[in-house]
DNA sequence: CTGACTGCAAATAGTTTGCATGACG
DNA sequence: CGTCATGCAAACTATTTGCAGTCAG
């Protein structure tokens, strides 16, 4: 997981002021490890820090993706949700709790061969893929037995 | 690829009303091999029977749906681009040409081991998965050499 | 005939933009 | 201090809903 002081010292370096609204909004999508709407985290920042309105969340979750720190979440429906990057992956997937909302990175996602094997069937190149698995984590188990 | 046929005859077992507009809507997408938003196939069936509005479209995908008869493409940023399903397949994935649209379907995803082994790991019970490849089909590569 | 389906207009939700003010560096 | 960032309000886009009229079965 990247940490608020990298970010922070990312956007330093570029030259991208670091205001109290970025502080707590940086603060708020570190901290959680669920995939997150802007208006969740316009309302989890709002609560803190009643001074932050929901377009400038907009505005930073723009910037942060120009910069390539955060990641869309795709599943359930929900197809804007973001989620903070864990530092120096370039490629990785997620598996996601569908009670909870809680997210678990992967990295050896296997998919070379058939990619490969889809490339000499169809003729396409590939460039590509979205990979995403959805389920139940251990303490949701818990709480809901199915 | 279901036809228009076989969703008709779906349709009326259910003892849905089979109108001229229901018609009109199925025809664009069974004929097309595209992903399609609400409105682009708003587009096209107003072209052919301009009587068609694009309420009528929404509730007409919303519907098939329902009845599991088309799937979601969340490729290239838009999320809500639609599909009809083939016929029969349970699971199946889809690879999508980023320049023209066109999809292609396939089925043996093998994702079963990753998904066995994330259980073990992770404690998840996975109930289901999103995968998609996307890059240029071979027409395209033709028009636009890289 | 009658309930399901439709179109229209209006309501709602999500996101972006213009502009004057404010504050980081 | 100058410029970038912010908040507000308004504009826009996408989608949903209420309602009265219409039509498939």
């Amino acid at each position: 997981m990247i940490t608020e002081r990298q970010i922070t010292s990312i956007l330093k370096k570029r030259g991208y002021k670091l205001t109290p609204q970025r502080k707590a909004i940086l603060k708020v999508i570190t901290q959680s490890y669920d995939h997150l709407t802007p208006y969740n985290i316009y309302e989890r920042v709002h609560q803190e820090s009643p001074d932050v309105g929901l377009v400038t969340v907009y505005r930073t979750l723009d910037l942060l993706t120009k910069l390539g720190l955060i990641c869309e979440v795709h599943a359930e429906g929900n197809c804007h949700s973001y989620l903070v990057k864990r530092p120096s992956e370039q490629h990785h997937h997620h598996l996601l709790c569908s009670q909870c909302g809680t997210v678990v990175d992967f990295v050896d996602c296997g998919v070379e061969e058939l990619q490969e094997r889809l490339c000499q069937k169809t003729g396409f190149e590939i460039h590509d893929h979205l990979l995403e698995f959805v389920g139940c984590c251990r303490n949701c188990q818990k709480t809901t037995p199915s």
